[in-house]
DNA sequence: TCCATATTTCGATAATCCTTGAAGTGTTGA
DNA sequence: TCAACACTTCAAGGATTATCGAAATATGGA
């Protein structure tokens, strides 16, 4: 991930809309989400859903594909982790110590002792 | 931090001169760099970069302290991390599969066999 | 083929954000 | 106290972004 790419990104999470929109979409998995659903969870209209959508898809954080009448949209989990790693970066750049609590963090993912390498 | 503060910070870090100089101030540590450094590494003009600082104030990513004439701003880490985390849980939640590679990254920072607990 | 469904695109308007230069504030040293 | 310095604030303008409703496109079923 280039700055490029993070500003895309970080632009597409400044908007209330969009951030509830990607939460959705990385909880509903690789399975995705009809543009529908996701307007009416999000409890906006279907244009605007679709120019918020088109906005995630542009900086590549969510990613469109048809099924029949629906278009359904998911998660770019590589792009997220990637700006995740892009912030990484500059968090620890020349100051080791600080990332830490993140990698604490982490921890609830992945078991630390489970890491090799 | 909840979801304004991170809306906040995503706003923040979608501007190009704002990246840079965050960028800028975590590289320069607790320390912090005067405004006028920052004006001219970032090659903006005084005003301009005034403005920018705020809005990375405001977004809780930075703090001013006086010295003397000059406006020392430092990075902060913690609102960093904290954007950090929030960005994870995102990826996580329900798919923890998915953070694996954030983890390796961090593994940079911190050797993964030393976090205790 | 025709209609209903699902979604996108368009055009207009409103809102927000960025940039600029000029004026203002606070600090230091002569 | 005055001038120079370091920075911020302000007001105005331009640029980008968000929202809305109406019209357009694509799909599936009667």
């Amino acid at each position: 991930m280039d700055e490029r790419q993070a500003l895309a990104a970080f632009g597409a999470l400044s908007q209330e809309t969009r951030l509830r929109v990607l939460r959705m979409l990385v909880v509903a998995g690789t399975d995705g989400l009809a543009a529908g659903v996701i307007a009416e969870k999000a409890d906006v209209s279907a244009s605007n859903v679709s120019f918020h959508l088109k906005e995630l898809e542009r900086a590549g954080l969510a990613s469109a594909r048809r099924d029949a009448r629906s278009i359904i949209y998911s998660a770019e989990y590589d792009a997220l982790s990637g700006l995740i790693r892009f912030l990484m970066e500059d968090c620890c750049s020349g100051r080791p110590e600080i990332c830490s609590p993140v990698v604490d963090a982490a921890s609830c993912c992945v078991p630390t002792r489970d890491i090799v390498q």
